[in-house]
RNA sequence: GGGUGAUUAGCUCAGUUGGCUAGAGCAUCUCGUUUACACCGAGAGGGUCGGGGGUUCGAGUCCCUCAUCACCCACCA
């Protein structure tokens, strides 16, 4: 088949997909006596659509599996999708809103059974994209973090915890989204600053100031700090009264440190049910909370008149309120508040009070290394002792910090769409009694927990539980390690070699899982942990719906511009962990690589049509062919460790090297006159394996309309060794290469196409042609008689002959390059003046340095002996 | 308030344990359609690596400090 001129991506890479899927080549075979290699793909929201992050972490977990297919391994890059409780929960309750009902209305079962048809009808919508991205995935693994085998694992794991004494029910102060009637957990909050007014009110004997006033109805303490002098006639569990809103109440005052006292008057009020500080404080001295927002965002009874209230409906009310009984003394109104909002949904959190479940981080209860731990210690531990290893290393300081600072993770949420918590409560009269496990209780009467468990406690189950077999998990005399014990994908494919997500889920995720997975398999779930960065928009921002110019769809981009030029956008010059910046201008540069590639393969398979391949075995006829042999293993091997290393730009720029500035610029010219073509087909085959991880579509593409002395697809080609060169003939080809570079330089800076050479060595003279082509040059005449100007960076002697016109610009450019060589002699010559440095750096980088220095003294020698010729 | 990272050519960024005469892509300028490629080729210009100090024979790279920016964590009534 006869390329095309240019290659159009959209053409070929559908066909492609299914080509592979068809061949099945990307299942994995844990009967394989291959050494196994497996990644776990961190699982896109079901009902989510590609955007750039998805295609990023698409492309680079894609390049590892093909690379390690390619070196021998047999590899599971096991996809997944993930029910993303949270933000699904709240498009069906904004769908029923419109609907005009609600989720109580229609009841917890009609609730999910509607949840269950959106998500299935969404789900093949990122999948679908998932393939277009070219994703080498195992789909007969496919999971789902609620399908029946994940949920018997949450289930395993929570009445395992909660009789480990790890999880508890407890009272304590949660973020509450009214809005989306749950709570969330502490990394799910955003912070933004707003204007605000700070008022300053008489309280008593005290002036206190507050930003939120609505809260205040309750308010019976005082707080100061203990060493605040204007306080200390004030003594701890002192009494006073004070007229207040809704009449005169009796207030403590309590002595704390937590207290500020530069801040305000340095006297606070507490309302330990909506402040977490608060909260805290009325803990350590033992005092009463009562609630005054209620969960719906409004006032309770307590508020008085102000009950059902709003909060913004009531401030200024209760502001007025107490201005009118001479209380308010005055306003700030520069004063800068942050409020805490829902990531998610954008709801602004109130603290409430709620029995909620929690996972205790400091209980020493785990098995790790034969002793018993803490999840915060095991956390601590296996990046200390690198069993798990962090690229980049430098964010282990921002994950030590983050574990310092670590609470008890509440993991129970208010919502439906979930794994509903296997805890059932039974009212007896004035006592509540609760049963957990993985079946209903018998008898009467029990109830179980509303809420699901947070979509991170499942996720966090990911590695191993999507290994065990489903069909042993239905088998519930099978205890949870005979499952694991059973199944043979998690025994071959786990721990899991690398984990590759975006930092930003660093917390969330990947910290949970090593929590988790240690615990329930005495396994770390992944050797490496490799962190990429953002993907930015030209102007630095953070692609974002509110701005769609901003977003780079990587649909539209594959449609446009091919996969493979997206991919190879994606990895130029990024580096690990550090956000990026792509624009359209990158991804159109990329789309060339693909085009070069495109070309040089014609280029070749022309060349072979012309004169056809023999059969013998390889032949290095020609200098050059030494010479790019040996640049092709230089390559190689820098591209495979790149790619070992996760320095995916380094690879891509090493591979790209190759294939402009060795195969098509050099190679490919010179095979113009002296032609190999066994050895541009074999070049050609190893450029494509090569490339295939980082640019899996073209490579496939020409592959496909090449005959190969190889069977099968690209997708299944190994990296193969390299025949042998010989070093000197490849060095024939580097003088060549100094030849051609120097004529070309000087052809431009003199303006002219009438430059001849003259010579008398061998070795040019047979390889005149090849020079003429390369470079130029007009003439090169096999004559050993001198002119005034010689080539000056060729080993060899080669004369040039240039009309006398041009004697004055050549003058020109004789000075230039002397005052540059001596330059260098110059530094070259303080260094080796320099004692220490003798003494001191290793003898081989002297001699180097010496070495260079000589060759500089030469090339000046060499420039003044021509120079000399204009004196007169 | 605590922390992390960044600052290298006009722009976007590489630069792996210090050895650099600091690189790439884009952009700019000049020339060129020679058996693949104008989604091309050849050549050129452009940087005291944010400032200052230190360690070292040697610093873009390590340490200190200042400045600017970005992000993360905590959050004060």
């Amino acid at each position: 088949m006869k390329l095309k001129p240019v290659y159009i991506a959209r053409d070929y890479e559908q066909k492609i997909y299914e080509a592979w899927q068809e061949n099945k080549i990307f299942q994995a075979n844990p009967n394989s006596p291959q050494e196994h290699y497996s990644i776990s793909m961190p699982p896109p929201n079901e009902t989510g659509i590609l955007h750039i992050g998805h295609a990023l972490f698409i492309t680079l977990q894609d390049i590892l599996a093909r690379h390690a297919r390619a070196k021998g391994y047999d590899v599971l890059w096991l996809p997944g999708t993930d029910h993303a409780a949270l933000s699904t929960n709240a498009i069906i309750e904004k769908k029923l809103a419109e609907e005009g009902t609600n989720k109580n209305q229609i009841g917890r079962a009609k609730f999910l059974e509607i949840t269950r048809e959106y998500v299935a009808s969404s789900r093949n919508t990122i999948n679908a994209q998932i393939k277009a991205m070219g994703a080498s995935v195992d789909w007969s693994r496919t999971r789902y973090t609620l399908d029946d085998t994940l949920n018997r694992c949450v289930k395993e794991v929570f009445v395992k915890m909660y009789n480990d004494g790890l999880i508890y029910r407890g009272n304590r102060i949660v973020n509450w989204d009214p809005a989306l009637q749950t709570n969330i957990s502490d990394d799910e909050i955003e912070y933004i600053e707003e204007d605000a007014k700070l008022y300053r009110f008489k309280f008593g004997p005290f002036e206190i100031s507050t930003a939120r006033p609505e809260t205040k109805f309750a308010d019976k303490y005082v707080v100061i700090n203990p060493h605040d002098k204007r306080y200390l006639k004030y003594k701890h569990l002192d009494q006073f009264k004070a007229e207040w809103i809704n009449g005169t109440i009796t207030a403590t005052v309590i002595k704390d440190e937590a207290v500020d006292p530069s801040f305000g008057t340095g006297v606070m009020t507490i309302t330990p049910w909506h402040s977490l500080v608060d909260f805290e404080i009325a803990q350590r001295h033992n005092l009463e909370g009562q609630q005054i927002i209620g969960f719906d965002g409004r006032l309770l009874p307590i508020a008085g008149e102000f009950e059902g209230m709003t909060i913004e409906e009531a401030r200024n009310k209760i502001v007025q309120k107490l201005d009118k009984k001479g209380l308010l003394i005055d306003i700030d109104h520069n004063y800068r508040h942050s409020i805490a909002i829902n990531s998610r949904g954008k709801g602004i959190i109130e603290p409430q009070i709620r029995l909620q479940w929690f996972i205790d981080v400091n209980k020493r209860k785990i098995d790790w290394k034969n002793k018993k731990m803490s999840f915060k210690e095991i956390l601590q531990e296996v990046i200390k002792n690198n069993e798990i290893k962090l690229y980049p290393k430098n964010f282990e300081k921002v994950y030590f910090h983050w574990i310092d600072n670590l609470r008890d993770w509440c993991i129970s949420r208010q919502i439906w769409w979930g794994h509903q918590i296997p805890a059932w409560y039974l009212n007896n009269g004035d006592k509540t009694e609760v049963y957990v496990g993985l079946q209903p209780p018998q008898g009467k009467g029990w109830e179980q927990d509303p809420d699901t468990l947070d979509t991170w406690f499942s996720s966090s189950l990911w590695t191993w539980s999507t290994l065990i077999d489903p069909n042993l998990a239905r088998d519930q005399n099978l205890t949870l390690s005979d499952l694991l014990a059973k199944s043979i994908d998690f025994q071959t494919y786990h721990p899991t070699n690398v984990l590759e997500t975006g930092w930003d889920i660093l917390f969330f995720w990947v910290a949970r899982m090593i929590m988790s997975t240690i615990y329930i398999t005495k396994q770390i779930p992944f050797k490496d942990i490799y962190l990429h960065g953002l993907v930015r928009t030209e102007s630095g921002k953070k692609m974002s719906k509110s701005d769609p110019d901003s977003i780079i769809d990587p649909i539209k981009i594959i449609d446009q511009y091919g996969t493979d030029a997206l991919r190879l956008a994606l990895i130029q010059d990024m580096a690990p962990g550090k956000d990026e910046i792509l624009g359209r201008s990158k991804i159109i540069t990329n789309r060339n690589f693909c085009n070069k590639l495109w070309n040089v393969a014609r280029f070749i398979q022309n060349k072979i049509k012309d004169s056809p391949v023999s059969n013998d075995s390889l032949n290095l006829k020609y200098d050059a062919d030494h010479w790019i042999i040996r640049e092709l293993t230089k390559t190689k091997e820098k591209y495979i460790k790149a790619l070992d290393t996760y320095h995916f730009s380094d690879a891509y720029r090493h591979i790209y090297r190759f294939l402009n500035d060795k195969l098509a610029d050099w190679y490919i010219e010179s095979s113009k006159t002296n032609s190999n073509s066994n050895l541009l087909k074999y070049c050609l085959e190893e450029t494509l394996i090569l490339s295939h991880p980082i640019a899996p579509f073209v490579t496939e593409a020409i592959w496909g309309t090449e005959e190969h002395s190889k069977n099968g697809l690209l997708a299944t080609q190994g990296y193969e060794n390299i025949v042998n060169y010989n070093q000197q003939k490849a060095q024939h080809f580097d003088d060549i290469m100094v030849i051609v570079s120097e004529v070309r330089q000087l052809i431009k800076n003199l303006e002219t196409t009438n430059l001849n050479l003259s010579t008398k060595s061998d070795f040019i003279l047979t390889n005149t042609k090849l020079i003429k082509n390369l470079s130029g040059v007009n003439e090169i005449k096999n004559d050993s008689r001198p002119t005034p100007f010689k080539l000056k960076n060729s080993k060899h002697t080669i004369y040039i002959n240039i009309a006398t016109s041009l004697v004055r610009a050549y003058q020109v450019k004789l000075k230039n390059s002397l005052a540059n060589q001596e330059q260098i002699a110059k530094n070259l010559k303080n260094r080796l003046e320099n004692q220490d440095y003798l003494k001191k750096a290793p003898q081989e980088l002297v001699n180097q340095t010496k070495s260079q220095l000589q060759l500089a003294l030469d090339k000046m020698q060499n420039i003044q002996d021509e120079l000399n010729i204009f004196v007169y």
